[in-house]
DNA sequence: ATACATAATTGTAATTATTACAAATTTATC
DNA sequence: GATAAATTTGTAATAATTACAATTATGTAT
């Protein structure tokens, strides 16, 4: 049994072969493929396969967690394999930092300002969970 | 000459009343507006106003920087002013710790497990001009 | 002020991504 | 193997965006 049938079935999801092989272009293209590239880049595989059915296996796919899509700024919805927890939460009042699951893709550039970004991470600030209950607390009282 | 006329002016652009219109509503309306929410919000105050104009209006004022675009998941572009610098860089060779000018705009949720999110940072990792600029060195020896 | 040139706006039509939906096919279950 | 459920398919509808030509407004020189 193949990683795409094993990890869709892990999810609870059938298997069928235009799943999978989404699946697989969109783990061996990690280029945030548009609809439009997945089709045609599968379509060679499974000749009878139709568009409807990849934005079904998308659709499918990011309700479940096992892709995410981003929006390019070009008016096409781009699809990229879930890489999460990919950010940081800082308390402002008690300094803690958390991991957050903030599975976001970024899509800019891969050079700024004349440096080669091979990284990036999302920091949040605010006011955490804690922080927040004990100021309810006071407020209660 | 209001703050918005001025703006305009400051950028290059002649300030007709749509373009100073769109930018004043984007100014008042911090919540990532559509193009058929700015269209209808300002229709009112100028009846003969065309989307296209807004179109076109959005367009420029992005590419000169004074907003941005963000793309929502839901099949729209989304207009916001411009907040920048947002971004850090830091450099896994030497350290050091760049600001860039990433205009980035975060549309997740306000709240994320239970944290309360005020503001938020895109950090780059990846190897830093000076550093990528002594390796070319090196290797040109 | 008037005439002219340039820039900006407008409205319509075309394009493109996405969704809705019903029919056909496949898969699972008894 | 028969039946029901799930999945895929193709077509038609919807909605956002773009292309483009015509109109209107603005600025400049005489």
């Amino acid at each position: 049994m193949d990683k795409y049938t094993e990890l869709l079935k892990n999810k609870n999801i059938s298997p069928s072969i235009q799943r999978v092989k989404v699946l697989q272009y969109l783990d061996k293209n990690r280029t945030h493929p548009t609809v439009e590239q997945i089709y045609t880049g599968i379509k060679g595989e499974l000749p009878t396969l139709s568009k409807t059915t990849v934005y079904n296996v998308l659709q499918l796919l990011e309700e479940k967690k096992v892709i995410k899509s981003i929006s390019g700024s070009d008016g096409r919805e781009h699809y990229d394999f879930c890489r999460l927890p990919h950010g940081h939460f800082k308390c402002v009042k008690c300094g803690n930092v958390y991991d957050v699951e903030e599975n976001f893709v970024y899509q800019g550039e891969q050079m700024i300002d004349g440096h080669k970004i091979t990284d990036y991470n999302l920091v949040f600030k605010g006011i955490c969970k804690n922080c927040l209950n004990k100021m309810d607390a006071k407020n209660e009282k």
